[in-house]
DNA sequence: ATGGCTTAGTTCCTAAGA
């Protein structure tokens, strides 16, 4: 079972790009972030057609995040996180597909920090932490997939000094996702390549893709269960050097 | 040095992204 996390930066923009890559890898499932769409507007007849049923949870302009899974429905869970009811981000979307427990997630950017966005951040993480504690108590198999963005470590980065004040590897959004991890989380990217150096984001901007001046901020979190079930883990980068590709790489897991 | 692209909505500029 092959489990993709992919920020599309539009799902409108994206549709060929996304329907390519349903077609060429046939994932298993698929959680999409930043769909920038909303309910209404979710391109569900062309998902159906490449052969994937779809639950989202759109926001118009920005936001939005999406579980995709092939010739089947995902069966939803919850929508959004607690903690906060004045919330209205469209950021988290649980489902289960073939027993498995896959939540996408859009965890906040935060930038510029300091300031109410960083803040916000680091409440949302917080509040994914209350999420996750539940989840782990459930001892079943459960992947937490999404856009973090949070760099984790300084090997996960072209450049420290490029990003240093950058809300992505602020000290605190280090300790939010450490504090994740320890509740009994596996990085599965990390445990693939325990050196870092793999990237999944690549900005438009100042020619990153070409000087491969990347860093790591998607990531797919494995329950204990889960993770005895590890085969192997990747970034699929061949389709982020593609004419109108995301900004982001589609990164994945396989589970026996 | 907050620039440098890209997307979407309030469109021919602004907000947001990372």
């Amino acid at each position: 079972m092959r489990i993709v996390s992919y920020n599309v930066n539009g799902i409108k923009a994206r549709l060929p790009r996304l329907i390519e890559y349903l077609t060429e890898e046939q994932p298993d499932v698929v959680c999409l972030q930043e769909l920038k769409a909303s309910d209404e507007t979710f391109p569900e007849a062309d998902i159906r057609a490449a052969g994937y049923g779809a639950i989202w949870y759109g926001q118009k302009g920005f936001n939005g995040v999406a579980v995709l899974a092939r010739g089947i429905d995902p069966i939803e869970r919850q929508r959004g996180l607690g903690g906060e009811p004045e919330d209205e981000h469209s950021r988290y979307l649980e489902a289960e597909v073939d027993g498995v427990v896959i939540a996408s997630i859009y965890l906040p950017n935060g930038n510029p920090q300091p300031g109410p966005k960083f803040d916000y951040k680091l409440r949302w993480i917080d509040r994914l932490r209350a999420r996750a504690a539940e989840l782990l108590a459930e001892e079943r198999a459960v992947v937490l997939a999404g856009d973090y963005n949070v760099i984790p470590n300084d090997d996960d980065v072209f450049s420290v000094r490029a990003m240093q004040s950058d809300a992505l590897m602020q000290p605190e959004s280090r300790a939010g996702y450490r504090a994740l991890l320890a509740q009994g989380w596996t990085d599965s990217l990390r445990t693939r390549f325990p050196k870092g150096g793999v990237w999944t984001f690549w900005d438009y901007q100042a020619g990153a893709w070409q000087r491969d001046a990347g860093f790591r901020i998607d990531h797919l979190l494995l329950s204990p269960v889960a993770a005895d079930r590890f085969v192997d883990a990747g970034v699929d980068k061949g389709h982020r050097g593609r004419e109108k590709a995301s900004d982001h790489a589609p990164t994945w897991v396989r589970l026996r």
